[in-house]
DNA sequence: TCCCTACCGTGATG
DNA sequence: GTACATCACGGTAGGGA
């Protein structure tokens, strides 16, 4: 009997004799590699009709333990039984706890449950790494002692400690929560370059390794004088082998690269079929396997891949300023350092001393990767301690799942069975229904304002969720004492009211935990800023603020669309009535939006504003609270175009250090031209530090002659916008389409998400739609100055002059004349 | 062929 | 399929004059 000191980091199952067992890998406290083998009996829950007598039970427990599971070479039976007392969506049941020998065949032993004392069938849809880590408490990332029988150079379980290479093989006898320490992963990242981007299409030329004390490229194209990183091989097979070899050596805990998903590793799996050889990188020498997906999901034995786009596309990608997630600017953004500067060509075409730049450009890409790793690392610890699911998962799971993860990881403490996935069908019906009304938002006025006040609600949807006990399972039938009662609203064309119970519901109450939490950390963080405290306020807060929306959404567990709607009713009548409260106090209303007010002081203080804040939120119930935003010196809000009427979500403020802030305008939308999108930027900012504008008059006369007289560059004049479909999808033939189609032609890869990238060209006066004079930046032709001016430049300036009277456009018209500035 | 409007598509806000 | 509804705006599709 043995002890170690052990922390799970990967987990995976194997049957063994018709039983499944646990085969879990992670470290000890002395660095060593663990494989952690422990017995697992997977359940199922029955839950039956109220009311059934102890007899019918019993009859009941021994027709399904007759139940019998024949699939391929195994046999699945039921191993034992236990009735419980549980709860299900808050109400007490009686549920039978039923124990199957294989995990892989509870979904058919669900379908063979179809008896009439059953009322519902649960918990056979939860992954196995779920039901392990709930049922044995052996949450990843945590420390553990393990007591069990060290089977190195053993035979047991067919031998297992010979294939997997691993110090210490040890077969789980008691697991017990042992005193946490730090763990630093070894984190090793790679990169690979190659003159296709179509999978396997060409050979891969090169493959950069990058860890804390270990950098190196592999190399076969070319093989160059002395560069100390560069490691030179005869052939492309010998090189993918050293790979492999120097990640068996390196033995990291984590394999990462940057969007390697659904790049570097399918292209690597194609390579080496091609070759006929085995990327053996698993530590039991298994090659990687692929699950299908969006983006494959590559994972590999014993070693967590992580394909750091991944995750920062699903949790961070809101809070960067990057217009893409390429590995370029997302590493510039949060580095400081972007990638070498280095001119793709084709292999044949890069000249002798071009190859220097190429390896160190190469090398640059897994360094990023690494430094990213290793700045997102406390993040993705944190997500996978709060969550309760181990590093892999975490980094690919979407917001949805990781509501849903903390959820299901803490029902135990409700005594609660788990819901189940919606089927087919369910999410079929789910999406079929019409949109419920959403938040409000109110109209502006177009003008110039000073002296602005914004107030906002603090996660204003988990806080009336909370506040009023709202979700799938405390939802009333109808009105009933001791409930909370929504505004009305309206919802299918009915007017409608809501009731939710008092009594406290566990999806509440476990988003209370997580606004607490977010609370109590976010000042922990203020208090002492290190990136632990920061990561975990902010997974709290990601948590807090994907809540609302997982009630909506069709796949969720504990979708509820009533409640969705209800809490939206919330929002709508909190809003109004703090804005009628702000108007009530002399203050006028500017703009409105969901959770925001923006008012001027019309000459009160900002302390009797403070004050008056102080009041509103004595008034406000449960645990909602509204909050200042700032205080703003100007704000700039202009007309929908062509109209007289405020346009809705988009401003511009200036706050009293002069720091601007600005929403919706094309300044901040990728899909309008730099050179609008700067002039813009830059005129907003003139009105709103000068007050007037005068300045701005002339910068956007300045720009207009540059255009006219051909003196801007490409680069201010493309056009970029997504693909989000495939070409053949499209029912409307847009411009972006035809770039598209035109990349494709030229041999370019296409993919969905891909931001194409075009310009309006000079054609012949027969091409009248824009789309017919779409050119790629390579192509040869001009820029349209009639384009740029008339439906780049202007529109985007118009209406910010109009605020001031200024028709812009009889300007440009004279400017055709030039003397006349 | 021209003109108008409904609809498609993208990317914003919160 | 992978949190929600609301909004602005460019561009095309397609019918009617």
């Amino acid at each position: 009997m043995a002890e170690i000191n052990f922390i799970p980091l990967e987990y995976d199952y194997f049957d063994w004799q018709g039983r499944n067992y646990a085969r879990i890998i992670g470290r000890d406290d002395k660095g060593h590699r663990v494989l952690m083998i422990d017995l697992f009996e997977p359940h199922l829950y029955a839950i039956l009709k109220p009311n059934l007598s102890e007899k019918q039970i019993q009859e009941l427990i021994k027709k399904i333990e007759k139940i019998k599971i024949e699939s391929g070479s195994r046999t699945t039976k039921i191993e034992k039984i236990k009735v419980e007392e549980k709860n299900f969506l808050g109400k007490p049941v009686k549920a039978l706890k039923i124990y199957v020998t294989n995990f892989k065949d509870a979904h058919q032993v669900a379908d063979k449950l179809d008896f009439p004392e059953i009322e519902a069938r649960r918990e056979y849809d939860l992954s196995f790494s779920t039901k392990y880590i709930i049922e044995k408490n052996l949450v990843p990332l945590g420390w553990y002692k393990v007591t069990g029988e060290i089977l190195n150079n053993s035979q047991e379980f067919g031998g297992i400690d010979s294939q997997f290479d691993v110090d210490i093989c040890i077969f789980a006898e008691k697991i017990e929560k042992a005193e946490e320490k730090a763990f630093k992963p070894k984190i090793l990242a790679f990169d690979i370059e190659a003159d296709e981007f179509e999978l396997g299409k060409s050979e891969i030329l090169m493959i950069s390794l990058a860890s804390e004390n270990f950098k190196k490229v592999l190399t076969w194209k070319h093989c160059p004088a002395k560069q100390e990183f560069v490691e030179c091989f005869k052939n492309e097979e010998e090189m993918l082998e050293k790979f492999v070899e120097y990640i068996k050596k390196q033995s990291p805990d984590i394999l990462t690269g940057y969007f390697s998903d659904g790049f570097d590793l399918p292209y690597l799996r194609a390579r080496a079929q091609k070759l006929g050889i085995k990327l053996s990188l698993g530590v039991d020498n298994s090659q990687p396997v692929f699950a299908r997906g969006r983006i494959p999901s590559a994972s590999i034995s014993g070693i967590i891949h992580i394909d750091l786009f991944r995750f920062i596309e699903t949790v961070y990608s809101q809070y960067l300023q990057s217009e893409t997630l390429g590995l370029n600017e997302v590493a510039s953004e949060l580095l400081g350092e972007g990638k070498k500067d280095f001119e793709f060509k084709k292999s044949d075409k890069i000249k002798q001393h071009e190859w220097r730049d190429f390896f160190e450009y190469n090398l640059q890409d897994s360094i990023l990767t690494l430094k990213l790793a290793e700045k997102f690392w406390p993040d993705m610890f944190e997500f996978s301690k709060i969550l309760q699911e181990p590093l892999f998962e975490i980094t690919r799971d979407s917001m949805s799942s990781h509501v849903e993860n903390y959820l299901i990881h803490n029902l135990e403490r409700y005594n609660e069975i788990a819901e189940k996935r919606p089927i087919h069908q369910e999410i079929g019906e789910r999406q079929a229904k019409e949109k419920y009304e959403g938040a409000f938002v109110f109209q502006p006025t177009p003008g110039l304002y000073e002296d602005i006040c914004v107030f906002d609600f603090t996660s204003m949807h988990a806080s009336i969720i909370v506040s009023f006990n709202i979700s799938k399972s405390t939802l009333l039938e109808g009105r009933q004492k001791n409930s909370y009662e929504t505004p009305e609203f309206e919802l299918d064309g009915k007017k409608e009211k809501f009731y939710f119970t008092k009594q406290k519901g566990f999806f509440p109450a476990l988003l209370e935990e997580v606004v607490q939490k977010r609370k109590k950390y976010k000042k922990e963080y203020a208090e002492d800023k290190n990136p632990i405290k920061k990561a975990r306020s902010n997974a709290y807060k990601l948590l807090a603020n994907a809540t609302y929306g997982y009630l909506g959404f069709f796949g969720a567990r504990y979708y509820c669309r009533e409640a969705a709607a209800s809490t939206l009713a919330f929002v709508r009548k909190f809003t109004q009535d703090s804005m009628d409260r702000i108007k009530e106090q002399g203050y006028k209303i500017i703009f409105s939006d969901t959770d925001s007010i923006g008012f001027q002081l019309s000459g009160k203080t900002q302390k009797q504003t403070l004050d008056f804040l102080k009041k509103l939120n004595s008034e406000l119930p449960g645990i909602m609270e509204l909050d200042l935003e700032d205080f703003y010196k100007r704000g700039l809000f202009v007309s929908k175009r062509m109209t007289e009427a405020g346009a809705k979500k988009k401003y511009a403020l200036i706050d009293e250090k002069g720091k601007i802030k600005i929403r919706g305008f094309e300044t901040v939308r990728r899909d309008w031209c730099n050179l609008a999108r700067k002039l813009q930027s830059e005129i907003l900012e003139l009105i709103l530090k000068e007050g007037n504008e005068k300045k701005a008059l002339e910068l956007a006369k300045k720009t207009i002659i540059n255009l006219k007289e051909r003196k801007v560059n490409r680069e201010q004049i493309m056009i970029r916008t997504q693909l989000k479909k495939p070409i053949s999808e499209y029912k409307s033939i847009t411009p972006h389409v035809i770039a598209a189609t035109k990349m494709k032609e030229a041999g370019m890869p296409i993919d969905i998400g891909m931001s194409i990238e075009y310009f309006i060209a000079e054609t012949r006066k027969t091409k009248k739609l824009v789309r017919e004079k779409v050119k790629l930046s390579d192509e040869k032709g001009e820029y349209n100055i009639e384009y740029y001016l008339e439906h780049q430049i202007l529109p985007a300036v118009e209406n910010i002059f109009d605020v001031f009277e200024v028709n812009i456009h009889e300007i440009s018209e004279g400017s055709r004349q030039k003397k006349l500035f």
